[in-house]
DNA sequence: AGAAGCCTCACTGTTTTCAGTGAGAGAGGT
DNA sequence: ACCTCTCTCACTGAAAACAGTGAGGCTTCT
């Protein structure tokens, strides 16, 4: 790991590029040599020959030529590109599309921050990189704990979930308390309660048990 | 990387302590701390508070509590405790397991020599790292080509609950609270938490919630 | 401009859960 | 006969969850 380690970024959003070289730029290991904002231009930028980058970030969602496309171009030229997907897509069949076409890293967009750089090092080294939240997306379709594509039983139901909602059901499922909730959110616990509440009531369950089982049941967690 | 990595190793075979303190004192960044046969001394050498280690070497099969439990220590706790998985057990359901209690790495026995050092360094820098053969496990699996493996990796722990147990374990992920699941079991209510205790204690999780999410992974629901 | 939805927080009071300890009765094995 | 495990229950105290109500600030849609 003494080289410099050369990138590449795909994104349809520039402000995000920019926010991404920021992060990136915080180490001096990792240069970036280039981005592009279409599927097409980052065909176009590795067809070039002297243009070449040890990890490629790619996103999914891009206008004329999405990520697929690309990872399908480098398997159809038999390019052997390190490819880390991020994406805010975090459906699994989604996942298991991208590995299939030979990525070796995925980040979500949620905490790509964090993970970025360890990504980026991890599969320039020939690992495998994937943020816990990926991860554990993997886990639960290995265990088949999956609700079977197809339609959801209650996607109304946890439509009507607001975001905090949500963070403070999937917290729950990991036994936190609303201590210890409030703590993690920076929020006051009767903030955390009032979720709670709110929750119990939307869902119509007696208590966080309840909660839990639903969130299991409708893939949450 | 400069300063040195502390290591902690468990394993019920001192041989195979001996021997990874043999690999692992060729490199002078990393160093022995201590080492423990049992899930029992880990727990009570990490609960002391002036020990610590960057990186604990953890054997799954150990006599009094075994590599889950320990694992799960760590979780009630909230303590980030990182920790390389070292098994002869190189099932997928074990490695999703320990990857679900928040390992970051899992090497087998088998090819151990080669891998330690760069996990530990790995591992210790905050990225994961997998052997060869845990890789392949995993991605055999992903991309749908394993075999489901029959036994579950909490056989032992499930089993050693008692019928009464279930009972309220079942009880439990169906909201019921105590004084209901007392009124249907034709107990008192002292009882029933005398057994719900007993399952924490057990399972080692900090709350119904935590036992409701127990039942679902080992399919008791 | 008004309505609706979300995020945030406070206050009060009740119920339930969690934690620790102790203990008697019965079943089963060594 | 002794030991271990299970089932059963009691008591106490602390912590957390549950329930209801109200309310200000913000954004977004109409």
């Amino acid at each position: 790991m003494k080289e410099k380690i050369y990138v590449h970024v795909a994104d349809d959003h520039k402000i995000l590029i920019e926010g991404i070289m920021a992060v990136i730029n915080t180490d001096k290991d990792i240069e970036i040599r280039g981005y592009s904002l279409t599927g097409q231009e980052v065909i176009d930028w590795f067809a070039n020959k002297k243009n070449t980058a040890d990890v490629l970030i790619l996103d999914i969602t891009m206008p004329i030529l999405d990520g697929f496309q690309v990872l399908k171009y480098f398997k159809k030229k038999k390019i052997d590109q390190k490819v880390i997907i991020l994406s805010s897509y975090d459906d699994v069949k989604i996942v298991q599309e991208v590995l299939n076409l030979g990525c070796k890293g995925y980040i979500s967009k949620n905490n790509a921050g964090e993970h970025i750089v360890n990504a980026i090092k991890a599969v320039a080294s020939g690992e495998q990189y994937f943020s816990n939240d990926i991860q554990n997306i993997l886990l639960k379709s290995l265990s088949g704990q999956m609700v079977p594509q197809g339609e959801m039983p209650d996607k109304f139901l946890l439509d009507t979930l607001t975001e905090r909602e949500l963070d403070v059901l999937k917290l729950i499922t990991k036994e936190y308390s609303t201590i210890e909730m409030a703590d993690l959110l920076n929020l006051s616990v009767n903030t955390v309660e009032t979720y709670r509440k709110s929750l119990l009531k939307k869902l119509n369950v007696k208590n966080s048990v309840g909660l839990a089982m639903y969130a299991v049941k409708n893939n949450v967690v």
